[in-house]
DNA sequence: GCATGGGTAAAGTGATCGTTTTACATTGGG
DNA sequence: CCCAATGTAAAACGATCACTTTACCCATGC
């Protein structure tokens, strides 16, 4: 695999399951196998390599959410929590854990949010054949509240 | 006012603003106003004053969501935001940074999550005169999403 | 045939972490 | 009157933090 990506993988494996913070640089090089020179080469800086993470983590949820019905979003969504646990947004997780205020990580969890309230406006116009965004509220509420109930 | 209930309420603005493994000791004592000696005599230790802020918490917000309609359960969600902002649950933020392994974090947690379960079980049976799990369960989810769905 | 790019190992950077210790004020009750 | 409780200020604790540096290895390609 490629060091990159194996780097991402387990920095999210960790991140997900220790927490941010919590998560220490020697640990991450010691759980990727690599040195820490090779990791700064690659993504800069912890904050990069959150951002990196979440960036990822973005594009592996929609390739798993490319449904269009209400039902098939919440059993990807049922999919996803059996594969990888249920441990909350990891985007909202990040974003909360530094404060919101590095800007790389603040613009990852904006995208991703932004685009997922996308991917339901596109699921309800498929399956009642227009706009409703009061309906789309109330299904991202739903979403949400799954993602986090889920936990516990 | 008390030296506890201030380092508390202290503590509970500072790790919500900023993230609980953030927000350091000193920063805590010097926010606060008191010796780290007099913070250890009360808590005993940092995941002693996250647990203790989070029971605090807990309190709080019960003594607020008192209400027996669905309606009044969102409103005082909002009435809560607008007080203090919102950043999500704070129980399931201390859980996740610590990576679920502090007993007396994880106990705050599910207990405030199953006090939270009852109050939507009790406003069930007010509004249409008997139990039912799966409406419960509804609400408790839109709950959640709200919660989370109010920081974007 | 050797320069170059991409990797490793390991020590070192100064800062900050949670926590404890030492030494000293203040104050209320027997 | 003094003892015990409760507080402060400030230094010290060793550990760990994110990150950098030094020195070296090894392949690939011109």
């Amino acid at each position: 695999m490629d060091i990159r990506t194996r780097l991402i993988s387990t920095a999210e494996q960790l991140f997900d399951r220790y927490g941010f913070t919590a998560t220490g640089m020697d640990r991450l090089t010691q759980a990727a196998g690599i040195s820490s020179r090779t990791l700064y080469k690659h993504v800069g800086s912890k904050n990069g390599l959150m951002a990196a993470v979440l960036n990822e983590r973005d594009r592996r949820f929609h390739r798993l959410v490319g449904a269009n019905s209400v039902d098939a979003l919440f059993e990807a969504l049922e999919t996803w929590f059996a594969r990888e646990g249920a441990r909350g947004c990891l985007f909202l997780r990040a974003w909360g854990e530094t404060g919101g205020g590095v800007p790389e990580i603040a613009e990852a969890m904006a995208r991703h949010k932004q685009r997922l309230r996308q991917r339901i406006d596109e699921i309800v116009v498929t399956e009642i054949g227009r706009r409703d965004d009061e309906l789309a509220e109330a299904i991202l509420l739903l979403f949400e509240g799954a993602t986090h109930a889920a936990t516990y």
